[in-house]
DNA sequence: CGGCCGGTTGACAATGGTCAACAAGCGTGG
DNA sequence: CCACGCTTGTTGACCATTGTCAACCGGCCG
């Protein structure tokens, strides 16, 4: 796949307008906001079903693979996304290379609240993704018909400046060991709120990748986990899989209220 | 003064609700925000002078001294400030009394952007501040509205949100040295930013909220901050004003882009 | 088959933390 | 007015956690 943006100009191969849909009316949804299993969590679950049309026809649906940039730090904010399947990692670096990944995103996500007319980070699949893709001109324009998705939105950024904060406290206060453990929490509890099995959760992210999250390195994340695991409290299994059997016993290592 | 917090019940002696301003229609501005310096700067700013009123009405004027703390983070959120004059200091704790202060507010910042429900973190007054305090429900009902203000609201939440990424690049990624720096030079970006001189600076912090802002202990910011003296750098002045002869070489320390 | 990438492990180094002593400033109270 | 104690900041000696560098393993893909 191309490394083209998808902000920039490439990739029009790649997503096709909401609008495209074929004969169907401004009021009727696209098959992909139709059959989408996110809607309810994301910025679109603050709209009514006849009034989604109208976010519908300003939406591009883009599908990423492998290590696509979405973002680049600096670079105009022309568009916001959200994410509907797979992972988005978003990072900051130093100009001698040093990374900081800044936060994960998953499905149900809204990608662009930290800005100010550029990009405050970059962001890029891990793998498989699935995205809807809103020119921000366009989207400010409906902030202004439907109050709603303004509120939402202010909820968004309240729940992630809530993180960014527990995200400080690790970074400036934790033990690597502690940073290790709070993040396999967090994903457990991510799994948990998804619905799905608190106790086996899936870490798609590379050693490398956790470790620019929790500023560590490699070496010392593998550290980490291999002690994890000869102590029986997590157990690696076969494709980025990871198994907990006692939430409580990762919890105290964490340290946290 | 009593340690009572300015979101609780206590301090009702400390404060003049705005509709207190005696003959005053109520379209009527009270005094303080006649007279307030920063009106331009915080979210009152997004309102014209006729529709201030609505927002004054519902303010309470509240003085601090020394270390009044002002919310606790887990409490329950009823109230929402604006910070017209001094420090406010936002921190989370680990249980066994780790600190990590999340960040620093001034004159024209707000406070409350990140919560559900519950404080994300507690806030104390460094020194003498005056705050504009909003019951949180009765401003939300002003957000309905003005939309105008709930705009503005999400523009502080994405610039919050923004400087948080800073943060978190600063205290995974970077040294103890260019941590000092950095933090010198944003306090001399702010400066300049209000119209001050960024040459000379005030910084109104002990060295162990600076550390605990900075994910260092006291003894290392005192350490870098002599290393700077001594270089040359910078030149410690009377009552915690910093001098910055050249802040291009502090800039250079801090390995931002 | 061979090279590359990601992960693991080991030996060693260094950045920054810990502990302790001390100086300066400041308010309190005799 | 001075002595005292408390707090804050500074400095030194030492130490530990974590980073650095390197080797190695296994899987995957060309």
């Amino acid at each position: 796949m191309a490394a083209t943006k998808v902000g920039g100009k490439g990739m029009e191969a790649n997503f096709h307008a909401g609008s495209d849909s074929s004969f169907c009316k401004p009021t009727c949804l696209p098959e992909q906001c139709a059959t989408c299993n996110v809607r309810h969590l994301s910025i679109c679950g603050a709209l009514e079903e006849d009034e989604l049309g109208a976010l519908a026809s300003i939406t591009s649906f883009v599908e990423l693979t492998g290590r696509d940039p979405i973002t680049a730090e600096g670079e105009a904010a022309d568009y916001l996304f959200n994410v509907t399947r797979g992972a988005v990692e978003l990072y900051k670096l130093l100009p001698d290379g040093r990374r900081q990944i800044t936060g994960f995103l998953f499905a149900g996500d809204f990608l662009g609240i930290a800005l100010n007319d550029s990009y405050a980070y970059s962001a890029e699949a891990v793998g498989g993704v699935s995205l809807c893709r809103f020119p921000r001109k366009k989207l400010e324009g409906l902030l202004d018909r439907f109050p709603k998705l303004e509120r939402r939105l202010l909820n968004v950024a309240s729940n992630e400046l809530v993180q960014a904060q527990d995200q400080m406290l690790l970074l400036g206060r934790k033990t690597a060991k502690e940073k290790v453990c709070s993040f396999l929490v967090r994903l457990s509890d991510r799994a948990g709120e998804r619905g799905d099995d608190p106790n086996t959760i899936y870490v798609p992210m590379s050693r490398s990748d956790i470790g620019d999250y929790l500023g560590l390195t490699t070496e010392t994340v593998s550290r980490n986990f291999t002690q994890l695991k000869t102590t029986g409290v997590i157990r690696l299994l076969e494709g980025g899989m990871v198994h907990i059997p006692d939430l409580g016993t990762l919890r105290d290592l964490t340290e946290e209220s």
